[in-house]
DNA sequence: GTATCTTTGTGCACGCGTTCACAAGGGCAT
DNA sequence: ATGCCCTTGTGAACGCGTGCACAAAGATAC
């Protein structure tokens, strides 16, 4: 989930499956705790308790790093941490810089656990003239035309974006001419950039939406056990008298008619057979 | 990718794909800046471009759907909209409450993106004393033993938690106690949840490193470019002279032995054929 | 030194997701 | 009314990721 559109493979990196990296940090952590409480060795199965995952899925993603365990006993948990901070490329500390330091930006400035792992917040560029200047977690805000300069005299590779959705593929852009290479963006838009380059995005509007289409389910499911658990027309939505059931929600407008006066059977759901009608 | 362990099957919700189930909000909001712009119709070749993604995926995730498109012509917007926003459950209104109101919870207080999707922030829930009547964002913060009452009067079925680690699970479990049954994490912990409640995380850190791990990836494959490009041995790792090359990052402490005096070939990356030793 | 026990490492099968490629379907020009 | 052209909807193939189940391997006890 790299970038977006199929311009570079994006799995198997050196024969490293694009899952079992999304997971090395995850151990990671579990590891680093396991490490402060001076633990020397744990099994598969522990270590995938406290890291939430499946004990085979464990072993299948550390047999990719070779083989660190020993049978009998399981794993060495210092020997690991390395391993895997060696693998993630944690044994270098990444310059970042950070574009847009409005709430969230200052937030993430503030955020101890981007140093915590070697990545340095080495700039604070905002376009803001009010902004320049002033001490944002013991940085000066830079303005926007700082930006190159900051990158190339830092090296950095790794930029995070948290403007105005606007301005994105405009910072992204800048950011990449200067140099970057991996991009962190916030803002809601989809990024354009060259191959080579790598982009995450994390979108919270996409997290709540995603929540709330298994709530709605939920709350589906658990009105039509009520009236009528025949087949599997389950009227998910337009929650009929039962709204007291569910948890309080209010609906809102009404819906636009179908273009034209096609086949439609009615506003509710398309009464699917949930396989696919053919 | 809801909570982590298999306890349940999480995939197909009534039908739906849940890689597609993610990607509608990535349509809907492409969606929305065309309705805006007063646009009529559009095909899926240009909705995928503006959506980043394969416009075959983008058909057959919308045959998930229903058959919403004309053949020759492509799809209306406002229907679309209409039909991606219901499914998703966006009709109607989503109350949420978010604890742990510092640099973090106290930004996405302020976001507007929430509202204008039918989120609406009813609670602000803090366990420290000071912050306790402080107005953020025009709601009061209030303290963590009015928990149980805000999400019971406002019914609310979405928590956020953007507390530290240490608090999460606890606050998760009072959450849930409570009849929240989606969550949305911002602390880097694994939440233990009953069947039934779904936990989305959002993991500031694993995004990071999983940058980190492909950018160490080009910057081998460029450093080795120069040496020897014979057979698969990359050298990924251990920048050799080449540090100036790559961009300017310095590294860190030494390794930790191996535990036993096993069969370890050497500190550096185990030189595998990439495909399995067998 | 041998037996037993524990835990790893992985072959294998299965299901989900992606992509190709094309037939079906509908609009539009003539 | 007819035919052409465009775009959808989807069958089918393929590849990745997951999880089971077990043999291999090493530790430990005796
Ligand atoms: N605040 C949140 O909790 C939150 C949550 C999810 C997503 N987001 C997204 O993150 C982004 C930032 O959100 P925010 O709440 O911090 O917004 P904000 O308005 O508080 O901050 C944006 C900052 O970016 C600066 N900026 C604008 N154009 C710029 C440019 N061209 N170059 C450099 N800086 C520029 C502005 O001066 C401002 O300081 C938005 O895209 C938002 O949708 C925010
Ligand atoms: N700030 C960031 O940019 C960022 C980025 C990624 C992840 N995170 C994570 O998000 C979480 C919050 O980060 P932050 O920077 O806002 O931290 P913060 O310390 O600024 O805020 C944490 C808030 O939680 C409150 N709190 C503590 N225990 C609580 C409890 N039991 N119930 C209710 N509230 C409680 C504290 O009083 C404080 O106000 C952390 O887990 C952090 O790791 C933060």
């Amino acid at each position: 989930m790299a970038t977006g559109r199929p311009h570079r493979p994006a799995t198997r990196s050196r024969g490293i499956p694009e899952a079992t990296v999304a997971r090395l940090p995850l151990y990671l952590r579990a590891l680093t705790a396991l490490s402060e409480r001076s633990v020397p060795t744990v099994s598969s199965e522990e270590l995938a308790g406290a890291a939430g995952v499946n004990s085979a899925k464990l072993r299948k993603d550390f047999s990719y790093l070779g083989s660190y365990g020993t049978r009998g006993v399981g794993y060495d948990v210092e020997y690991l941490v390395y391993q895997i901070s060696r693998e993630l490329g944690l044994t270098q500390d990444w310059p970042v810089v950070i574009v847009g330091i409005g709430n969230l930006g200052a937030a993430l400035a503030n955020y101890g656990g981007f140093a915590s792992r070697g990545f340095r917040v080495v700039g604070l560029i905002d376009a803001d003239p009010e902004l320049a200047g002033r001490q944002v977690a013991g940085l000066t805000v830079l303005h926007s035309d700082e930006l190159e300069r900051v990158v190339e005299e830092n090296g950095v590779s790794i930029g995070v974006i948290a403007t105005p959705a606007g301005a994105a593929q405009q910072v992204c852009d800048r950011l990449v001419a200067a140099g970057v290479s991996s991009i962190l963006n916030f803002a809601p838009s989809v990024l354009a950039v060259p191959d080579g380059v790598d982009v995450r995005k994390v979108d919270l509007s996409i997290e709540l939406q995603i929540l709330a289409f298994h709530e709605q389910r939920k709350a589906g499911e658990n009105a039509a056990a009520l009236p009528e658990p025949e087949n599997g027309e389950v009227t998910p939505v337009e929650p009929p008298a039962t709204a007291a059931v569910t948890r309080g929600r209010t609906d809102r407008e009404g819906q636009p008619a179908r273009p034209d006066g096609g086949p439609d059977s009615d506003g509710g759901t398309d009464s699917a057979p949930a396989v696919m009608p053919a």
